[in-house]
DNA sequence: CGCTTGCTTGAAGACAGTCAAACTCTGTGG
DNA sequence: CCACAGAGTTTGACTGTCTTCAAGCAAGCG
């Protein structure tokens, strides 16, 4: 199972310390607390970040108030990078899940980060690269798999991205951040009442352990062969 | 064959003739007829390219033989640029619609070509960027948006892609490749049957024109009012 | 002219969404 | 320390949209 360490900070490693130092002048540090808004969709996109610390998710919302989690932002990566796509607004909201801490960037520092070396620009087009790839995967699996496919799919990609974050209790593998039905619901493409009912069935069939507002996956191949193999 | 037509390729330009001569350096062409396959999904990653003339569409099938269209590639583009994140296989099939021309280069080279310039790395950034961002559109249209919506809001995506080499005709505008309504469906997650009983009611509300294999939009802004567009 | 490919249409059934309500934790304040 | 509020979750009944199954039609090509 690949543990895909999307560690950017990783691609910092083997610069020299001036290089690094190109990198991070200009930048400061923001500090988040659980429910905290880094910035809203819609917002002018005149910063990007580097995670270094906790947990944040990305959402997007309709005219209509439907909402989606688009991505759960794990510490060392890239996010809020519209400013690189020209864009004038965030596509999306950013909202910490638990105390976190990130490198700020102004835009306009975007192309002296990307320049400021091959192996940061390699490594830097590989993760946005591999996001483009995964989005293509969930596509995929939204339009042709059905709900409960789709939860577990979700909840493995989850745990694949978390690598060694997951806690390992007594009850099987807890992912490292809360997550409540709803935004379960919200990154699968349901309504909270279909997950609620799928997830229900599994806790009563050991696949996952019981809890508000927490993860925990008991039995991981059970959940595997839910998810139809592929992964 | 030369290669002096690469000139005119967004991506390439303000370039120096030096630069481009590095970019192009190792690169062959390949020409593909209608219904011809570049690379299959599960080949070995060995090659990346660009689109130079033409139309592809690159599909991703899951176990069960369920089809999604992941994206039209249009002229200008890269395409199948798997190597470039370190992926040992193509992810998707990629296959032609139309008679097209791409560049070919071999994996290797990839990190001289995105290092070329600061501007060729700044607009492929750009380009896959901006794919991450339609994926993120999608995949909230998909799972919030009903079916007659994603056609309407697919519908529009193509015709903005297209941008000039959409055909003005008669009775509207006219998609420059051809598309069955099976595509639609792949493309929109639906089924065959569901997108055509759309259409067909569109059609007769003249919103569409009638044809086998080509998509017009006869009325835009009735499109777009179906798309959801209430702002 | 017949066959393949693409498209249309009808009917039935299923999956998941909506509406509605009750239950259970957790933290807070009296 | 207990009651209460509120968030989070579970569950049931009903409904609607889309899929599936099935058949037939239309157009292009050899």
């Amino acid at each position: 199972m690949p543990n895909d360490q999307t560690s950017d900070l990783g691609a910092f490693e083997g610069l020299s310390p001036e290089e690094v130092r190109t990198i991070l002048s200009g930048t400061s540090t923001v500090r988040l607390a659980p429910g905290d808004l880094l910035f809203l969709q819609g917002d002018p996109a005149d910063r990007f970040f580097l995670l270094k610390q906790g947990w944040l998710k990305v959402t997007q919302v309709t005219a209509d108030g439907q909402k989606l989690i688009v991505r759960i932002v794990h510490p060392g990566e890239f996010f809020g990078f519209a400013p690189a796509l020209q864009r004038d607004e965030y596509p999306g909201s950013c909202e910490a899940i638990v105390d976190s801490v990130a490198l700020v960037w102004p835009r306009n520092r975007w192309k002296a980060v990307l320049g400021a070396a091959p192996s940061v620009t390699l490594s830097i087009v590989q993760a946005i690269g591999r996001k483009l790839d995964e989005a293509h995967v969930r596509l995929r699996e939204m339009t042709t798999e059905e709900a409960a496919r789709r939860v577990a799919n979700l909840l493995l990609r989850l745990w694949s991205e978390a690598g060694e974050s997951a806690l390992d209790t007594d009850g099987g593998i807890e992912l490292p951040y809360p997550l409540t039905r709803q935004d379960i619901a919200d990154m699968s493409g349901n309504t909270l009442h279909t997950v609620s009912r799928i997830m229900a069935a599994w806790e009563t069939q050991g696949v996952l352990g019981r809890g508000r507002r927490k993860v925990v996956i008991a039995d991981l191949d059970a959940l595997k062969q839910l998810a139809g193999f592929d992964d």
